[in-house]
DNA sequence: GTAGAATTGACAATATTTTAACATAAGTTG
DNA sequence: CAACTTATGTTAAAATATTGTCAATTCTAC
């Protein structure tokens, strides 16, 4: 069953999950949601709504323990699983994300990287070599990958979607500029930097505008 | 005046933008809502919607004229501006988006780039050279900067933002993984990658779950 | 030029999300 | 251990967002 939940508290998720890492680094070890609320600047009433969603995490007089509420959020996001990935486009994005060492306390293993220029083939990144897009397909059925991230541009990105998925690939976090249309039991994470640099831009003109007003 | 558009209306703008550029590229003339809802998979009463909160673009039994649609949500979005843009941390991440030439289309000019990193100074990124942090101040209030890029480890991501308003940016294209506590008249967009890699997790963990009962 | 088709913009109806309120349970203090 | 305080989980209310409907307007074809 599980009712589905709003992407939008799904979204908050993983801020909460951010604070109450850096309360434990503080050894903090219970918080109330009007504290929380103070700190994240959001109201208390949506810290226990979104909470709730899940299942009852507090006490009631007493609040939140910090390392139960840490543990039980980091469950459902699925970051107790191991997660093994691949980067498709070995430019300076991919590397960035490659190198990013975070990622893999969370479970997310860096398996493999691929790209068309030869020029890349063979370079290493953190201990991954960068192999030609022809090994992809063998790559992902006998390494058992969870996870495609497409950093290429956007030309190539839906028919490499296509392959990815004809192979077994059931999610995908893209960041290439267009819109991948594939079955619906493949979960497909959109981040559009320009998108977000466009929003950025909006906003200081409309903040201008009325200033000027 | 300008009453507040939400910024759910605001996240979708770049997305119309986007398929409006496409079907400009293809020479297609005039678009209804109704044509357009089928392509981008929302309801063709949300694009009325979303742009009767700027003004009336179309026209009854027209529909939308493309290049005209383009060019008015561009400008709601301010990218008929130029803005100068600077990077502060020149790691891929800060490099892969110095290098990305489509911000340069959209009038985004990089005018520098910024590290502490000894080894990183000097080098250059499109024709942009590396600079050490102490010249950032002096920088910033001497080429009429608009928006700065943090591309850094959430450490360091605080103080400079401090150094950055102090001397007068007025947004922040924010990756460092940290909320940045600054004055409401600056604009900061946040680019949270760790958040969305949790998502994507999310939605395949719960996915699975679903599919398991 | 007129009839019919197409399609917007505005408004109304739903649905969803967020915030507020509060009864209830647990903790705390003297 | 009794009185008081704290703070949850839940339900209700308010605010937003999305979708549906339709009169009014423009286009199109004959």
């Amino acid at each position: 069953m599980d009712k589905d939940i709003s992407q939008a508290v799904i979204g908050r998720l993983p801020r909460y999950l951010r604070y109450l890492g850096e309360l434990k680094d503080k050894n903090v070890e219970r918080i109330s949601s009007s504290e929380l609320s103070v700190l994240m600047k959001v109201t208390a009433s949506q810290i226990r709504q979104d909470l709730n969603n899940f299942g009852g995490f507090g006490q009631q007089g007493y609040g939140y323990n910090v390392d139960y509420l840490y543990n039980e959020i980091s469950k459902i996001l699925g970051l107790e699983h191991q997660y093994n990935f691949i980067i498709i486009g070995a430019g300076n994005l991919g590397k960035a994300l490659g190198g990013y060492l975070n990622f893999e306390k969370r479970g997310f293993i860096l398996k493999g990287m691929f790209d068309k220029a030869p020029e890349l083939i063979g370079t290493r990144v953190r201990g991954v070599t960068v192999m030609p897009m022809e090994d992809l397909p063998s790559f992902i059925r006998n390494n058992s990958i969870d996870i495609a991230v497409l950093t290429i541009p956007k030309e190539g990105a839906v028919p490499v979607s296509k392959v990815l998925v004809d192979n077994g690939i059931r999610a995908i976090w893209n960041f290439a500029h267009v819109d991948l249309d594939l079955p619906e039991y493949v979960q497909v994470e959109n981040v559009h930097l320009s998108d977000s640099l466009m929003k950025l831009s909006y906003n200081i003109t409309s903040y201008n505008e009325n200033k000027a007003e």
